[in-house]
DNA sequence: GACGACCCCCTACGGGGGTATGAGCCCAGG
DNA sequence: CCTGGGCTCATACCCCCGTAGGGGGTCGTC
């Protein structure tokens, strides 16, 4: 099975040099190229590859606005490429929105070709590949915006016992009393017993308060 | 220069052949091995390597553990190696227990050699690298994690009145309607009204949901 | 002016939530 | 062995919460 791309370039001899590149693999085939971001789109409705080497700076429209178009496409577009970004320079604003937008890699322009070669194939594969200074400003932001899930919960949160802790998340869940006692296969009153004492040990008030305590003490978080 | 690498893994037979494969590189010299964690950081403060190559898992002292007291270490220590993690298992967990610690990149040990060796320039030259099941995995994480502030928020969120709004982070503050009411300067009953209106439009069955509903939206949000 | 929003407040009531107290069971550790 | 912690459940009580179903006020807008 051969890896379909097209290459999404302003300038032509880059294209060029890119195609011939890719073209040489076996298991690699440019199906297509674009000048810009609007008739990137277009080639990759028509062409549907598998991977879109994406240019960040073009004229028209720019390579991040391209990328969302083709990665948040509008109804009745099934066709999702994966999407592998190239830029010149080493520019982070673009890297994170690139990101955020869903493309698979980041590149730069002046990485060995036995890297491209390799990016593509990775990307196709459905995983994902960053230049290595991209990666690292990646960790760096990562590490440093959450330093561990919160020093507090280890510290109050370990009063309690793990029934305790369980009936604490299923409270955070949004569960009644009567349907936490169902899930644990309990009586209610037993459960109204561990709130009792989860309060109690928390020194919270009611099950609005120990809502909030599981988030904040990252025992639940957003999105999970 | 050449890069000075110690090599941390209970497997002799690991050890042995990462060690050939990297002599073999005219920029690396492999100036120590240890079996496990703890005898590992003792080679590394002897040694002073630029990167640490880490198994993940050894008994002992485990590769995190190890990682981190390498990463963070105590007053006096001025060395401070470059951590390049290993492991066997695409396990997730530890990935961003190291990406925590420091480390500056998460390899697998089924990676092709040329991936290792290139991953240990990379790493000492300061940037970072990591396998692209990792890569993936942490993209996604980044990209999810802050789509820009919730879309849910805006189509739910937009239905509220201004008033019911404030009513919503209150009760998200963990205030009771009495509290809510002499915040507001309302009476109680004027409280209790608001909130009904606000479960009704958002389909919430009680406050304790609400709450889980201000932390999903974004409304409010952890350490706010 | 009428109408629709948003806001404020009332009485009344049922049910769920939280508290208090006590008791029985199992199990690990001293 | 027996003591203590964790888990389970019961009975009884209070009160906050949420709902129901009203009334009245100020705005804008048509």
């Amino acid at each position: 099975m051969t890896i379909r791309v097209i290459i999404v370039d302003d300038q032509a001899m880059v294209r060029a040099g890119f195609a011939a590149l890719l073209s040489a693999q076996a298991d690699i085939d440019v199906v297509g190229e674009a000048p810009d971001g609007a008739l990137g789109i277009e080639v990759s409705r028509r062409t549907h590859p598998d991977v879109v080497l994406m240019d960040v700076r073009m004229p028209e429209m720019d390579g991040l606005a391209a990328a969302r178009a083709l990665l948040d496409p509008p109804v009745g577009v099934v066709h999702r490429p994966k999407v592998l970004m190239l830029t010149t320079f080493d520019v982070d604003d673009y890297v994170y929105e690139a990101l955020r937008a869903g493309a698979s890699g980041f590149l730069l322009k002046d990485a060995p070709p036995a890297d491209l070669i390799s990016a593509v194939r990775v990307v196709a594969a459905g995983e994902a590949l960053l230049a290595p200074s991209v990666t690292r400003r990646l960790i760096a932001d990562f590490a440093q915006q959450r330093p561990a899930p919160r020093r507090n919960r280890s510290l109050r949160l370990k009063g309690l016992t793990p029934r305790e802790t369980e009936v604490l998340e299923l409270i955070a869940r949004g569960l009644s009393n009567q349907e936490i006692a169902g899930r644990l296969v309990l009586a209610e009153q037993t459960v109204k017993t561990h709130i009792g004492r989860v309060l109690a040990k928390l020194q919270l008030r009611d099950r609005a308060q120990a809502v909030i305590f599981a988030y904040e003490s990252g025992l639940v978080a957003p999105g999970s």
